[in-house]
RNA sequence: UGGGGUGUCGCCAAGUGGUAAGGCACCGGGUUUUGAUCUCGGCAUUCGCAGGUUCGAGUCCUGCCACCCCAGCCA
């Protein structure tokens, strides 16, 4: 009667599955609050939070809030922040695994009843050699058979905060000889005398991840419990804790691949460590794989919903081509980001036969073909265009300006180079042009045939701009981050001085196409009418000359 | 070399025993006042390898091989 769907991925057909009785879908979205995040996390909470929406089901968004040492406000801020710019809503289902504390302690105390569970008085060092190997068992702690009495009263006295940091653990009494090392006794409860960002100095005692992460699945009654591959040794512990507490919910862990990119790090061990040692200007630096720094550099919500659509969800080790990231921001921003010229590399043009002041009159629409206005393009006697668009050499197949050939400004006139003037170095100072009355843009009645189109800004009447430019944050594909500054581009930013037609810089709008290079949006941080500063978001797609 | 996973086009990814979807990338044609966009067409006789079962195998069985994860009181 259950015909398997397909065409979706495994998790959504399983939970199509799954709800064939109706039951209802809930899902978490549960970050430690230990980073920023990444694109990664991105496509875990469009998974999670899109099969909510799409089984009209409920998504929480869960911080694992349980190792008071690597966690902290500014981050729970800065990740409800991006959950919510990503587009998705938790309604009133934000909780903390801090929450759960006093729970979480009283299912342990179960288990030391049931004899599940041992206070260990092994040091860290110790315990790592009673662990064993991969191929080697491990030993059980002396402490494994201590009464239930005296286990219940050492962990009250952890509690009590009788006891110095790492002095005692509570560990599950599982099997020391089991091959998944996971098994083998693990930690349940350390002690840390640490001020905890929500629960302040009320505990001294912490429960570890494996612990946590089950019970509050449970308690949530989470319908399936995603995360990624890493965490597929650990489901035997999550199904050992709960069948054996007096709780009557058990989650499905379901395991899906990590993302990975091309050209970047996706890890918040390295991420941190790019903030901390100062190798990027911060986590929104526009070079991160962060969603603060995508989104700084201009990367809309929408393009990385699609992207985390397009890679899909397996359970294969995947390294996403950044070309395809790019097709997603491009996608986006092609559809409406405003059209404007902007000159990175200016070389001056005189058009020898221009009469009279600056005009005016010239427009251009905003877009070629929504309907969003028209802007105005002041216009006259010296302009400014692209350096490498004129060439005295003209090369095969050229469609831009060489001496004595024809080009037509984007929106504006035809015109002739007639003069190459330089400098006693040689170097190209300024091109004197002849314009063509009658091939103004939408009115040519010159019938003249130019060699490609070029875009420029009027020398007089442009404003001078930053504009910054980003490219990959490191040299490979797959970086070897042994050595992170080694692994770095270091030519990954460069600012340009450069001149942008004024309409860009007085609107209101954030995003832009500047004609024939990329798509660019003001900066969040730096941008002002009187200094403004664009960042390139992705460049424009182009094709060799062929 | 213990345990857990994964192997379908350069990168992703459908395929759930009936004769290899789709996207990105790439290559070629057309349109174009952005070498952009748009558009049309091409792009796996083969599914890690080797055997086997079957009328029929990417899908089932056996054996190899490769890669990823695990020995935190991190998550």
């Amino acid at each position: 009667m259950s015909e398997t769907p397909t065409g979706l991925d495994f998790i959504r057909q399983r939970i199509t599955r799954d709800t064939e009785a109706g039951t209802p879908v809930i899902t978490r979205f549960p970050p430690e609050p230990n980073g920023c995040l990444h694109i990664g996390h991105a496509k875990s909470i469009c998974l999670n939070f899109g099969v909510a929406q799409e089984f009209g089901g409920d998504c929480y968004l869960r911080f694992d809030d349980t190792n008071p040492a690597k966690e902290d406000v500014q981050f729970v801020e800065a990740i409800q922040a991006d959950v919510k710019w990503l587009g998705f809503d938790w309604g009133d289902r934000l909780t903390h695994a801090s929450d759960y504390f006093e729970q979480l302690y009283q299912f342990a105390e179960q288990l030391i009843t049931s004899g599940k569970a041992f206070v260990c008085s092994l040091s860290a060092d110790e315990m790592r050699e009673n662990r064993g190997t991969l191929t080697i068992p491990g030993t059980n702690s002396p402490c494994r058979n201590q009464s239930v009495e005296q286990n219940l009263e050492l962990f009250r006295a952890m509690r009590a905060g009788e006891f110095a940091d790492g002095t005692y653990v509570l560990r599950a009494k599982i099997d020391m000889a089991s091959p998944n090392i996971n098994m083998r006794d693990p930690v349940l409860y350390r002690i840390r005398h640490i001020s905890h960002q929500r629960t302040g100095n009320t505990w001294c005692i912490y429960p570890t991840y494996d612990y946590t992460h089950c019970v509050c699945d449970a308690l949530e009654q989470i319908s399936h419990s995603l995360c990624t591959l890493e965490f597929e040794d650990h489901r035997p512990l999550y199904d050992w804790v709960l069948d054996n507490i007096n709780l009557n919910v058990h989650p499905p862990q379901i395991e899906f691949s990590r993302l990975g990119l091309e050209y970047t790090v996706m890890s918040k061990r390295l991420l941190n460590k790019l903030v901390d040692e100062r190798l990027v200007t911060g986590w929104d630096d526009p070079r991160m794989p962060t969603i603060a720094g995508l989104r700084r550099r201009g990367v809309r919500a929408c393009a990385i919903r699609d992207f985390c659509d397009r890679i899909g969800v397996t359970k294969q080790d995947n390294t996403i081509e950044m070309s395809l990231f790019d097709f997603c921001v491009r996608k986006d921003l092609e559809a409406d980001a405003h059209r404007a010229m902007c000159v990175l590399d200016p070389l001056k043009v005189i058009l020898t036969n221009w009469e009279g002041e600056d005009t005016d009159a010239l427009t251009a629409p905003w877009h070629p073909r929504q309907e969003y206005g028209t802007r105005v393009m002041p216009f006259g006697k010296e302009l400014y265009i692209e350096r490498s668009d004129f060439e005295e050499v003209r090369p095969p197949k050229y469609k831009r300006l060489s001496p004595g050939e024809m080009v037509r400004l984007r929106m504006a006139f035809i015109i002739r180079c007639d003069e190459v003037i330089k400098d006693a170095n040689g170097e190209i100072t300024e091109l004197h042009c002849t314009y063509f009355p009658e091939s103004r843009s939408g009115q040519d009645k010159s019938g003249l045939k130019p060699k490609g189109v070029v875009h420029w800004v009027s020398a007089g009447q442009g404003i001078d701009c930053e504009v910054r430019l980003y490219e990959n944050l490191f040299l490979e594909r797959r970086p070897d981050t042994s050595d992170l500054a080694a692994a770095l581009n270091p030519d990954s930013f460069h600012n340009k001085n450069a001149i942008i037609e004024p309409a860009a810089v007085q609107g209101q709008m954030l995003h832009f196409q500047f004609e024939r290079q990329g798509y660019f949006v003001k900066d969040s941080e730096d941008f002002s009418e009187s200094r403004p500063v664009f960042n390139r978001t992705v460049s424009l797609r182009e094709l060799r000359p062929a």
